[in-house]
DNA sequence: CGTTGGTGCTTCAATTTCGAACAAGCTTAC
DNA sequence: GTAAGCTTGTTCGAAATTGAAGCACCAACG
């Protein structure tokens, strides 16, 4: 990248810590964040993460499979999740009607209300730990970033699909 | 401190997004690793790190509890992880002369070259995806922030031990 | 029709992670 | 010295995550 093509085996140091913070720090953020929620409001990340797609889609509900592919998780994990929320009264499961093997989750209102306790914690954290500190261009820089990040990770997604077929 | 005054409760969208992309990206670019990792190499990212903290350590030896603070998880999952890598002896464990209730762990021949075998299929995924794709100023722009996002947990950290005692 | 292939979700066993409780050993302050 | 309090690392049980296998269903082509 900024020493050119680059035959070495290893990274060069400065690369290799990039690399290396950017993990520490990614697993850092998530700790504190998880454990905020533990803390605070009894729900963990990912279920948190759920609610909030939850409440950002269409009616409150989502199909199980378009939820296990926005938040980055096997389908296993969902259903388990979505049992745990349920158990809980957060979230609500429909059969589908145009395809039966489907199933809906719906945010339930006493899930629309603990999403609303937490997030305003969540976020402020999220701001605090990750957004007030940087200045417009470094964050228009992000977006780029993680653009360009999403492109190759699809590319890769998508050579995947080509080679496995076959 | 959760639920104080508070006015923006939400997150613009545009900031908001931000951070799911952030989420998403970091998810799917371990998701990968992982999964190259064990089809090509039999370990997990969790270990691969192990190895790779010990080969950078002095002497290719650490203590479990720095090992635990570099890679970011529980004292007790490092405990396990570090015994299965003893089951495949990629690593070894010593006691401590200087404090006897501490451990060394240290990589074995056969660990370094399972970490040589490793590290350049990994490394080639990590520019593939991570690094290749943004220029001089981006990676100048990306260490900085990494460094702020590192500073703000820190203080975060230290906020929580000042607390804490009382 | 029917049968073949693919999809959506769940179930299951195996693995991994976490936190709390613990044992053992250091350290400090009297 | 020794008692009180930290630190280090392990153990334990509970929870979460995964991938594979399975089940029920759709779609589409003969």
């Amino acid at each position: 990248m900024c020493e050119g093509s680059f035959e070495g085996r290893w990274l060069s140091p400065e690369v290799n810590s990039v690399w290396n913070r950017f993990l520490t720090v990614t697993h850092r953020l998530e700790q504190r964040i998880d454990r905020r929620l533990q803390d605070f409001h009894g729900i963990t990340h990912t279920q948190y993460e759920i609610l909030v797609r939850l409440a950002d889609a269409e009616d409150q509900a989502m199909r199980m499979g378009e939820l296990a592919g926005r938040i980055v998780t096997a389908k296993s994990a969902v259903t388990y999740q979505v049992g745990k929320l349920g158990e809980m009264d957060l979230v609500e499961r429909f059969k589908c009607e145009a395809d039966s093997r489907g199933t809906w989750v719906k945010l339930t209102g006493a899930g629309r209300e603990r999403l609303e306790q937490a997030a305003p914690c969540i976020l402020s954290l999220v701001r605090e730990l990750f957004l007030d500190s940087i200045n417009c261009d470094q964050a228009l820089e992000l977006t780029k970033l993680l653009e360009t990040w999403s492109a190759n990770l699809d590319d890769h997604d998508a050579a995947d699909r080509a080679r496995s077929p076959e």
